[in-house]
DNA sequence: AGCACGCCGACT
DNA sequence: GTCGGCGTGCTC
C-alpha cells in the first residue's frame, strides 16, 4: 500500500505531495494522521492525505513511524484546507498548519505532550492482611477508602516505595489538563424587548445556512443575545463557535461566558502556552466542550455538529490573516456553515461597509438593537480643533479636556484616554539639520522607546541605542517628535500629579496576566485614569467611567488606505461608547486637526447611517469595494531592478489577458524596503472576471521556481 | 527548511 | 595541493 503525504517544505507547487510505501506492519488507517518519513536525508513529519497506487517514476521509501493514535485532520478539515488552497492560491500545507495547535503541526519538533501525573491504587490480586507496619497500613486504609489517590499526596515516601516493591500498591498514569484559570461571572439578566426580538429571529433560523448581521450600538447588549442563542443551540445538542477580536478577548467577556457555560466552554486565548492550547484543543476533539470562544484561528475548532458561528465585532481587521494563508475568517465561517447547515451571525456597532451593503441588498438578514440596555442616552461628544489649541500652547491636552479631567478627579469618577500610538514618541529628529533616524534595513523611521532608551523599527525589530548627537551634522540637537502612550503617561503625571494612572498597550501587557490585572485594578477603582492604545476601545465595561478622551483622532485617519475613514469611525464610535455604561451619563472629548472630517462628525453624532452613505458615495466615486473586488499582487526582491522588471511583466501579462479588470501598477509598496527586500505591488480591480484564477495560477507557476523573487497574492486586502 | 554538491580563494 | 566559503538545487 502507498500513501500521498504533504510535507512542510518550500517545495514547488502549492499542493505537491510525495508518495511513500506503507510497511505491512502498519495496518491502521493513516488518513489525516501524521507520519515520520525519510525525506532528503533526514526524518520529517508529514500529513497523510490519501491512499494511492505505486508511482514508478521515483524510488519510493517506507514510512518509518506513525505519530498519531487519532487523526489530527478530520475529513471536514482536510476538505477545508483544499478549499482554502484553491481560494487563496496558497500552499496546501500552510492551510493545514494554520488550523492546528503547535503541538499537532507537522514537521516541528514540539516537546508538547499530554501532561500526566502518577496515581496509586491497590493491587486487587495482592493480599495485604499481613502488613503490620503502621505507616504502610495507613496507606492501605487510605486506598481502601479512596480507591485512588495522587502519588505526590502521600508524605511517607519510603513506606509507599516498599508497598510498590511488594506489588501491593500499583502506580498508574493519569492524563490531566493544564488548568486554564478563568474568572467566573455568574449573573442572570433578563433580555430587553429589542434583545428578545433579535434572539428570537436568530433561533428561528438555527437550521438554515445563512448569514445574519446584528447591528447594535455600543452598550446595546449583543453579548446577552449571543448567550441566549447559544443556550438554545446547546439544548438542540449542537455546538457553537464564538469569535472575538484578539484584543477584546478580555477577562470581562470570558468570565461572562465562563459563568454561563462553565466546563462546557473552551477559551482559546493568545496568551495560552503551547501546552494549555493543546489541552483545550483536545477537550474540543473529545467532545467535552460545546462552546469555543477565541480569536481568528478558533474558526478551525474541531467541533462536531456546529449549530451556530458568531463573529463579534465583525469589522475588526484581525479577522483577516495578513500572512500566508491570507484567509478571511468569514469565508471559512461560511464554508463550515454550509457543511453544518447553520447560521453565521455577524455582530457590530460599526459593520464594515461591505457587510452593511450586503445586508441592505438582502444577501444577509439584517437585525438591529437600537437602544442601550440601560436606556441611557449615548455619550455627549465634543470635538476640539487642535489647530486652535496649538496656537494657545496646548500641544497634548486641550483646555477643555484638562478641565473635564480635573472635574472627574474631583468627583472620584474615572477617565479613559485613547492614544493610538505606542512608544514614547514617533521619532527622533535633529533640530538643526532635520535629520531623522531611519532603520538601516527598512524605509521606516525608528520609534523611540524611553524606558529602554532604544530606537526600534516596528517592521523588522531592529533596535539601537538612542543617540543625542546627530550623525549627520554632529550637533547635540536631537529632539523628540510626536507623542506615544509612554510620553502621554509622563505628561499626565506632570499635569495631574495626584491622579493614579495606569497605561495599557502592547508594551505593558506582554507579560502573562498583566492585561487582566490592569483591567481588574482599574475596575476596582485603584486607578483614576486608564490610558492606552486601541486595546482599551473594545469589549471593556467600567461603570464608573464617565469621561473618554481621544488625544489625537487623526493618527488612524492619516494612514494611506482606502479603509482609513471606516477604521477611524469605528475606533471613535467604540471608544466613545466606553463612557456612561452604568447609571451615570458619559461624555467624550475628541481632539483632532480635522474637525470637519465626516468620520469624526458622524462619530460625534453616533450616526452610522450617515457615515455609511457618505463612505459609499466615496467608494463609488473612486471605485473601491463594495463596488468592486480587489486583488493585490505583492512582488518582492532583494534586487530592485529585477523586482520592478518582473512586476512590469506581470502587470503587462494581466493587462493583455484580463479584459474586465482594471490593472493598476506596478507601484512601489507603502513601505518600499523591508528587511532589505524591495516591495512592489500590482492592484487588480474587477467586478466579474471569470478567467482571473487561471491567469493568476499561471503567474504563480512561473515564479515558484525563482528564488530571487517572491510573488504573493492577497485577495480582498485590508490595506493597500 | 536543511543538506549535498560544486566551484573558487587562502593556507599548511 | 586541500580546506572550507556559501550559492544553487533537490527532496517520494
Amino acid at each position: 500500500m502507498y500513501v500521498k503525504v504533504l510535507i512542510e517544505t518550500r517545495v514547488k507547487s502549492n499542493d505537491m505531495t510525495f508518495t511513500y510505501h506503507v510497511p505491512d506492519k502498519i495496518s491502521e488507517n493513516l488518513i489525516g494522521k501524521r507520519v515520520i518519513v525519510p525525506f532528503n536525508n533526514r526524518m520529517v513529519e508529514a500529513f497523510v492525505l490519501e491512499y494511492t497506487t505505486s508511482d514508478d517514476k521515483f524510488e519510493i521509501k517506507d514510512i518509518i513511524q506513525v505519530v498519531d493514535e487519532q487523526r489530527v485532520l478530520s475529513d471536514e478539515l482536510l476538505n477545508l484546507g483544499k478549499f482554502m488552497s484553491d481560494k487563496y492560491l496558497c500552499p496546501l500545507i500552510s492551510c493545514y498548519q494554520i488550523m492546528l495547535p503547535k503541538a499537532l503541526k507537522a514537521g516541528v519538533k514540539n516537546g508538547c505532550k499530554e501532561k500526566k501525573v502518577v496515581y496509586i491504587r491497590l493491587n486487587q490480586k495482592a493480599s495485604y492482611e499481613d502488613i503490620k507496619i503502621k505507616k504502610q497500613v495507613e496507606i492501605i486504609n487510605l486506598l481502601k477508602e479512596k480507591k485512588e489517590v495522587l502519588k505526590s499526596s502521600i508524605t511517607s515516601k519510603s513506606s509507599l516505595k516498599k508497598l510498590v516493591e511488594k506489588n501491593i500498591v500499583v502506580e498508574f498514569d493519569k492524563e490531566i489538563y493544564r488548568k486554564v484559570d478563568t474568572d467566573f461571572n455568574i449573573k442572570d439578566v433578563s433580555l430587553t424587548k429589542d434583545q428578545k426580538f433579535v434572539s428570537q429571529r436568530i433561533k428561528q433560523n438555527l437550521l438554515k445556512q445563512k448569514v445574519m448581521l446584528v447591528y447594535g450600538v455600543t452598550g446595546s447588549g449583543k453579548t446577552e443575545v449571543y448567550i441566549d442563542v447559544v443556550k438554545q443551540v446547546i439544548k438542540n445538542n449542537k455546538s457553537a463557535i464564538i469569535l472575538v477580536p484578539e484584543i477584546s478577548l478580555t477577562p470581562q467577556i470570558t468570565a461572562r461566558f465562563k459563568g454561563v457555560f462553565k466546563d462546557e466552554i473552551a477559551i482559546l486565548h493568545s496568551s495560552l502556552s503551547d501546552g494549555e492550547r493543546y489541552d483545550e484543543y483536545r477537550r474540543i476533539i473529545k467532545g467535552e466542550v460545546k462552546v469555543v470562544i477565541g480569536a481568528r484561528s478558533a474558526i478551525f475548532a474541531p467541533l462536531k455538529d456546529i449549530g451556530i458561528i458568531i463573529i463579534d465585532e465583525e469589522q475588526s481587521e484581525s479577522y483577516k490573516q495578513e500572512n500566508n494563508p491570507r484567509y478571511n475568517t468569514l469565508d471559512i465561517a461560511v464554508y463550515r456553515s454550509k457543511i453544518h447547515k447553520c447560521p453565521v451571525i455577524l455582530g457590530s456597532a460599526t459593520p464594515t461597509i461591505e457587510s452593511f451593503a450586503r445586508a441592505k441588498k438582502g444577501y444577509y438578514e439584517y437585525l438591529e438593537l437600537k437602544n442601550r440596555v440601560n436606556e441611557k442616552p449615548m455619550p455627549e461628544v465634543t470635538i476640539v480643533d487642535m489647530k486652535d489649541e496649538i496656537r494657545d500652547g496646548n500641544a497634548i491636552f486641550s483646555s477643555v479636556l484638562t478641565d473635564k479631567i480635573k472635574d472627574r478627579l474631583n468627583k472620584k469618577e474615572q477617565v479613559m484616554l485613547l492614544l493610538n500610538r505606542r512608544g514614547y514618541a514617533n521619532y527622533l529628529s535633529c533640530k538643526s539639520c532635520g535629520f531623522v533616524f531611519k532603520c538601516p534595513n527598512c524605509d521606516i523611521t525608528l520609534t523611540y522607546h524611553k524606558t529602554s532608551e532604544m530606537m526600534r523599527c516596528h517592521y523588522c525589530g531592529y533596535a539601537t541605542l538612542k543617540s543625542d548627537t546627530c550623525p549627520s551634522c554632529k550637533e547635540k540637537s536631537i529632539k523628540v517628535m510626536g507623542i506615544g502612550t509612554e510620553k502621554l503617561e509622563e505628561k499626565i503625571k506632570q499635569d495631574f500629579p495626584l491622579a493614579r494612572i495606569v497605561r495599557m498597550d502592547k508594551d505593558t501587557t506582554s507579560k502573562k496576566g498583566s492585561h487582566a490585572k490592569i483591567i481588574n485594578d482599574f475596575n476596582n477603582g485603584n486607578y483614576d485614569i486608564l490610558l492606552g492604545t486601541q486595546m482599551i476601545s473594545k469589549g471593556l465595561n467600567f461603570p464608573n467611567v464617565t469621561l473618554v478622551g481621544v488625544i489625537n483622532a487623526d493618527y488612524s485617519l492619516n494612514i494611506p488606505n482606502f479603509r482609513s475613514s471606516e477604521q477611524t469611525f469605528s475606533l471613535l464610535d467604540q471608544v466613545i461608547g466606553r463612557a456612561g455604561r452604568a447609571s451615570k451619563p458619559g461624555e467624550a472629548i475628541v481632539q483632532t486637526f480635522n474637525p470637519d472630517h465626516y468620520s469624526i462628525t458622524c462619530a460625534k453624532n453616533h450616526d452610522y447611517n450617515s457615515f455609511f452613505n457618505y463612505e459609499m458615495f466615496i467608494r463609488k466615486k473612486l471605485n473601491y469595494p463594495p463596488y468592486c473586488f480587489i486583488t493585490l499582487i505583492k512582488i518582492s526582491s532583494k534586487d530592485f531592478d529585477y523586482g520592478i522588471k518582473e512586476a512590469k511583466k506581470i502587470s503587462g501579462f494581466l493587462r493583455n489577458n484580463l479584459k474586465n479588470t482594471n490593472v493598476l501598477g506596478p507601484s512601489l509598496a507603502n513601505v518600499l524596503r523591508i528587511k532589505n527586500n524591495y516591495n512592489f505591488q500590482v492592484i487588480l480591480k474587477y467586478k466579474k472576471e471569470e478567467k482571473l484564477y487561471d491567469f493568476l495560477k499561471e503567474i504563480i507557476k512561473i515564479y515558484e521556481g525563482d528564488n530571487k523573487i517572491k510573488v504573493e497574492l492577497d485577495f480582498n486586502p485590508i490595506s493597500l
